[in-house]
Formats: structure tokens, sequence, C-alpha cells
DNA sequence: GTGGCGTCC
DNA sequence: CAGAGGGACGCCACT
């Protein structure tokens, strides 16, 4: 197989594959992307074709990548569907009267902007039936017909948009609900969202944006954006598109939106346990997370602005004695140029520790650290210094919400594969602790006069986890018993009492817990704290005589992965391995490790969003001024009135450990203060 | 747009 | 024999 897959190489066929397998000159990855790509299901392809290449060069384009969704693809017919714009008085009241007698409408927003606190509405787009109406309220070029006044149609809207009895069903719903909340619209009676749904089915077979959905679970290609508006600098925003353009790609957004909610619901019925994950914890947490962003945190600029002053005076003295070592100007922040400098032999000749990707010698800390030369310190200083700069110091301030004076993130719902959420602009989910002068960042997130901040975290909640699924005796017992469960294992592992612990003992077996929820092996281990191979895998055989249960767990998941090609978290969310059974050894590793950690990493995420449900249905029901405003995967933030603190942080707490009934306990640590750095 | 690097849990 | 740690996002240099 892979001998013909060289001769394909050489011989240069004009081929159309769906990726870019051979753009580049055929390297030395090349064996593995076409055994990657056998893995997909090319095999056959590639077996035909290769037969044909002993007779003579052919030039072939391959159909992209059929889904496995497709044996029930739905047959996209727009002829049969609708598409009015509505421009007329009369037009618009008959369609508010169809809206406000029907039971559900799908339903979309064009607005002016992607930034959800700034957005305006351009127009409105409505689906009942097979029905499609474009209602544009804003549009701005020139010879733009006569347009209705977006305060006149919305106030007409509002109570349809806050009927709790007249279903909403949207793609990505959370943002169309901020922009309706810009304008103090309560968007209500929310029955399906096409992208959380998509994502419950399966997290990993496509992204779930409306466009990949509709090829994925459609075969139809959707007119994008792009093809309206343009890209780039030139980019129009949606009131600038002329209407007869903005009406099919508007209108065929629920019309899309409406198919996939059809195929979806069929394909989720025949799951109950996701169907139930759907309805019971991530379409109600949307209007969680709606709050969330919508609450926002606030920075104190001053303090970053002054510990910007400070950092770039730190950078400058550090660049000067660089260059002064190296006896030229170089950019610091230049991987290939440091490169240059350490390793070659007009630099100072280093020797190289490791190597990136490409083969060139890497510069990254690892390996520097291993370096012993002055400059090397300062590059790693200044690497560390820049890095605060540029990505808070600097970045923070300017992502403040003038209206607000606050900082709004975005979080993800649908993008990790294992259920966490992700968050960007900014991203809350990195913001430093390790270091001090890193974790004097988050003296900077504080809270507004009179309140307070409160941060929750989950003590060791995917080691519990283990616990709880393993079921392992000895491990359940220590968490049982409140014993700190890194000393355990090292009582365990190396054959001490409990009292008789060391430090160092302590940090190795840390490691050692850590590094197996992360499926590490024992070159990983030994790379990790530093000791020989041999003795790393000692501890780990060590640490399996100890824990039975673990290592039963570990061979019984990865058994599993491999015959069902999935893995399952407590609440039964899914990851699928499409690689578990790959021939490519490394890809299949890498399948059976995330395997090992999904249950963990997605339990822990089940959780903590079923924490945040019950959290927020409290908040609302005691109507106590409690904001939440942050999450980190284990930890929630909240800002709320410094008097009534204690009593809520017992509240919240509770909540939060109650969120699961495990086998083992959960447990929360709940810190106060004026900052979020205070409140850790 | 990609690669390298670094931040978090 | 190589490669041997799960999941994210953002910044910079470089092409």
């Amino acid at each position: 197989m892979l001998n013909l897959s060289y001769q394909l190489v050489e011989l240069k066929f004009d081929v159309d594959l769906p990726f870019n397998v051979f753009d580049d000159e055929p390297g030395e990855n090349t064996e593995e992307l076409i055994e990657l790509y056998t893995e997909y299901g090319f095999s056959m392809w590639l077996k035909q074709l290769a037969d044909q290449i002993k007779e003579k060069p052919i030039t072939k384009t391959i159909e992209p990548l059929v889904s496995e969704s497709q044996d029930q693809k739905s047959t996209l017919l727009l002829q049969e569907f609708t598409q009015t714009l509505i421009l007329k008085q009369a037009d618009f009241e008959s369609l508010l009267k169809q809206l406000s007698e029907c039971t559900s409408f799908v339903f979309d927003l064009e607005t002016n902007s992607l930034d959800y606190m700034n957005a305006e509405i351009v127009g409105l787009v409505f689906l009942l039936d097979k029905q499609s109406y474009y209602l544009p309220v804003a549009r701005d070029y020139l010879d733009a017909p006569e347009q209705w006044s977006r305060q006149s149609v919305m106030k007409s809207l509002k109570p349809i948009l806050e009927s709790k009895v007249i279903g909403k069903i949207c793609q990505n719903l959370k943002y169309d609900a901020h922009v309706l909340a810009n304008i103090g619209i309560d968007l209500s009676g929310i029955v399906d969202d096409t992208m959380i749904k998509s994502y419950c089915l399966n997290s990993v077979a496509t992204r779930h944006n409306m466009d990949d959905l509709s090829e994925y679970y459609l075969g139809h290609k959707t007119i994008h954006y792009a093809d309206v508006a343009g890209s780039g600098k030139k980019q129009l925003t949606f009131n600038q598109v002329n209407i007869e353009e903005a009406l099919p790609y508007a209108c065929e957004d629920v019309i899309v939106t409406s198919e996939l909610n059809k195929i979806l619901e069929s394909k989720l019925q025949q799951y109950p346990k996701l169907m139930t994950l759907y309805r019971t914890l991530e379409l109600p947490l949307v209007n969680i997370i709606l709050k969330l962003e919508r609450n926002g945190v606030l920075v104190a600029e001053v303090s970053l602005f002054n510990q910007q002053v400070q950092i770039k005076s730190e950078m400058q003295e550090i660049q000067t004695q660089a260059f002064e070592i190296a006896g030229d100007e170089f950019n610091l922040e230049s991987p290939k140029q440091i490169q240059q400098i350490l390793f070659s032999e007009e630099g100072l000749g280093l020797k190289p520790k490791k190597k990136t990707t490409k083969g060139q010698p890497s510069t990254n800390e690892e390996a520097l650290k291993q370096l012993d030369h002055p400059l090397v310190d300062l590059i790693m200083s200044y690497r560390t210094l820049t890095k605060l700069n540029s990505t808070y110091l600097e970045a923070l301030p300017k992502q403040i919400n003038r209206q607000t004076g606050r900082l709004h993130t975005s979080y993800h719902q649908a993008v990790t594969a294992t259920g966490r959420l992700s968050s960007s602009k900014p991203n809350f989910q990195n913001i430093p602790i390790r270091t001090d002068q890193g974790a004097k960042i988050r003296s900077a997130f504080v809270s507004d006069k009179g309140n307070v901040i409160l941060a929750a975290d989950y003590s060791q909640i995917e080691l519990r986890i283990m616990a709880h699924i393993s079921k392992d005796k000895n491990l359940i017992e220590a968490f049982a018993n409140n014993i700190d469960v890194h000393s355990a294992t090292a009582a365990q592992v190396f054959n001490t009492e409990l009292s008789e612990v060391s430090k160092e003992q302590r940090r190795k077996a840390k490691a050692i817990n850590f590094g197996l929820i992360y499926g590490m092996s024992a070159f990983g281990l030994a790379k990790q704290i530093d000791v020989s191979r041999t003795e790393a895998k000692q501890y780990i055989d060590g640490y399996f005589e100890n824990y039975p249960g673990v290592l039963k767990f570990m061979d019984e998941t990865k058994e599993k992965a491999k015959s069902q090609g999935f893995v399952e978290t407590i609440l039964g969310r899914r990851l699928y391995l499409p690689q578990i059974n790959a021939k490519n050894k490394m890809l299949q590793q890498h399948a059976l490790r995330t395997a090992i950690n999904a249950p963990m990493q997605g339990s822990s995420a089940d959780i903590i969003k079923q924490a945040m449900l019950g959290i927020q249905a409290w908040i609302n029901r005691e109507n106590n001024g409690v904001k939440m405003i942050m999450q980190v995967h284990d930890e929630l933030v909240f800002e709320m009135d410094a008097n009534k603190t204690k009593e809520y942080a017992e509240d919240i707490g509770l909540m939060m450990s109650n969120a699961a009934k495990l086998s083992v306990p959960l447990v929360v640590d709940v810190g106060i203060g004026d900052s979020w750095q205070e409140a850790h």
C-alpha cells in the first residue's frame, strides 16, 4: 500500500485531495499522511488508482470525504421554500399575526458586528413551515428602498420574542439573545439550538458552525457571508449589502437551520442519554453562559498600566544586556534568530538539546533550560516578560467595553472535544497564576464598589472522578478520609508511612497522579521529574500495584474505546475517537491517551456545568444580586455584595459539592477578596 | 496562513 | 527505531 503511495508521489499526479497532502514536496511524513488518509477510507480509492497508474498516468479528482452521517442525509430542496422580502406594512402585520399564532418558528438575526455587546440588528429572518421571510430594518447603501424604523419593528416583535409559549429554533442562539438583550428584549421560549444539538450528538465529527453543519449533514453548500459581503478590509457590514443579495443569504440561514434541526433531532432520538444531555444540561446552559458573558468582569486598568511600565523597563534592561553578550542586535522574540545566535558556528555554537517538529533546533523553555549560558537566561526572562505584556497587560485594557466598563469574554460551548468550555477575546481561562509576577495580573481583576470577589474551585476533581469511575478501593479510601492524595500516593508508591512522606516524594507522586490522568508514559514521567526511565517505570508499576482498580479502569477504557469507537463521561456524553484503530501507531496512541483522559476531563466539565445551572437557578430564585462572572474549568468566580459573603460562600460551596453524587466527596475550596488574586 | 512558543486547567 | 502528556487560545515572526 505504502509503496503504491510513493509511486503516486513520484509520478507527480495531478490529484485533488480534500486536504493539502501533496502541496509540498513529498517529505518525511508523507508515509504518515498516506496512512492517515487510508484510515479515513481512501484505501479503496487508492487501490483502484494504483491499478490504473500501472497502465498510464491519469488525472483524477477525488470527491470530498464522505461522512458517516450521509446514510441519513436529507436532500435539501431550496426551491421548496418561499423567500419573501417584507417591505410593506401590511405584509409585516400579516407576518406578526402568523408568528404570534404559531407554536414555533426558526429565527435568525442579521447584524452589523460580531462583537455581541455592540452589535445592532440590521434585519430579522423568520421561517414558518416552508415560508421564509426577511425583514430588513437598517439598510445603508445608495438607493436603498424605504425602510422600517428598527425601534417600532422591535417593539411589535418584543412580545413574540419574549413569549414562553411560542418556540424559537436558532443556530447559536446565544448570539441572537445577546443582540436582543442589548435593546432590552429577553429572548424566551427557546426550544432548539442546532449548534448545541450537533455538539451533543458528536463533538468531533464536524465543526458546529452553520456552513460546516450544512455540508456535513445536508450535503448542501451554503452561501457564505464573504460571498455577499466580501472579505478582508473591503468587507461590508450587512446593512451595506444590497437587498437582492441579502435576501437569499438571509433566508437560506433559517431554511438550513430548520432542516438541520429536523435531522439532528431524529439522530439524537436514537441516543437517549445524549438527548438528555442536550435537553437538561447543554441547552439550558446557553442562558447561563449568556448571563455570565453579559455580567463581565471589572478590571483595574491603572493597575495593568503600572505593571506594564514596570515590565517594559525590565525588558529594556534585558535587551541591552543580551545585545552586549551576543555582540549584535537581534530580535529576542524570533525563535529563528535565537537559533542562529545560539547554535550556529558564527554564533555561540551551543549544542541543541531538542528539535522542533520541522527538525530545527528548538528554542523553547524546555530546550533552553538545559543550556548553560548567560544569554539563554536572558532570553527566557525576556520571553516571560513579553508574554505577560503583549498577551495580558497590553491586550486586556483594549478589550474593555466602554459602555459597561467591564471585560466581556466569549465562552464557546461547542468547541472542545471533551465537553469543556473554551474562552476567547479575551481568553479568561489562561490568565497567569504560576509565578508571582504573572499572578499580579489577577489582582487587576477586581470587584465593584461595595462588592467582593468569591472564587470557588473543585479540589482534585479529575482524580476524584478517576477514583469514582475506577472504583479503586485505595484511591476512594484516601479521598473518603480526606487525606492529601499526593501524599497518600507517595506513601503507597514509596512504601512509607504517610507521616514519613518527604517533600520530594510528594512532588514525584503528584507528577505520577497527573501524568496518569493524561496517559503519560514512563519516558514522559522520567523527563518530568528528572529520574531515569527505569526508575520512572518502577514508580508507575508501584502505583498500579497499589491502585489496581486504576490499572483495570485504564485497560478497560482502552478496550472499550477500541471496540465501540468512543468513550463516555458520567452523564453519557460521548467522545468519538476515529483514530483509535488507526494503523499508524502514533495516531492510535494519541487516541488511546485521549480515551484515558476524556472521561475524567469530560465528567469534570459535566459536573461544573450542572453546578452552574443549579447556582444560577438559586441566584434567580433568591434574587440576591450574586453575579457569576467567570468559569475556568474547575473554578467558578462570583461578584457579590460584601455583606452577605459568608452565607453565600457556604451556599455556593454546597451547591458545587452536591452537583454530582460520586463515591468520593467533592471538595470545594472557597476564597473571598477584593480581587481574583486575593480570593485564592 | 503556519509554526513556534507560552499561558491556563 | 522514533516517539513516547489530555484539552484549549493568543502573540509573534515569517512566508
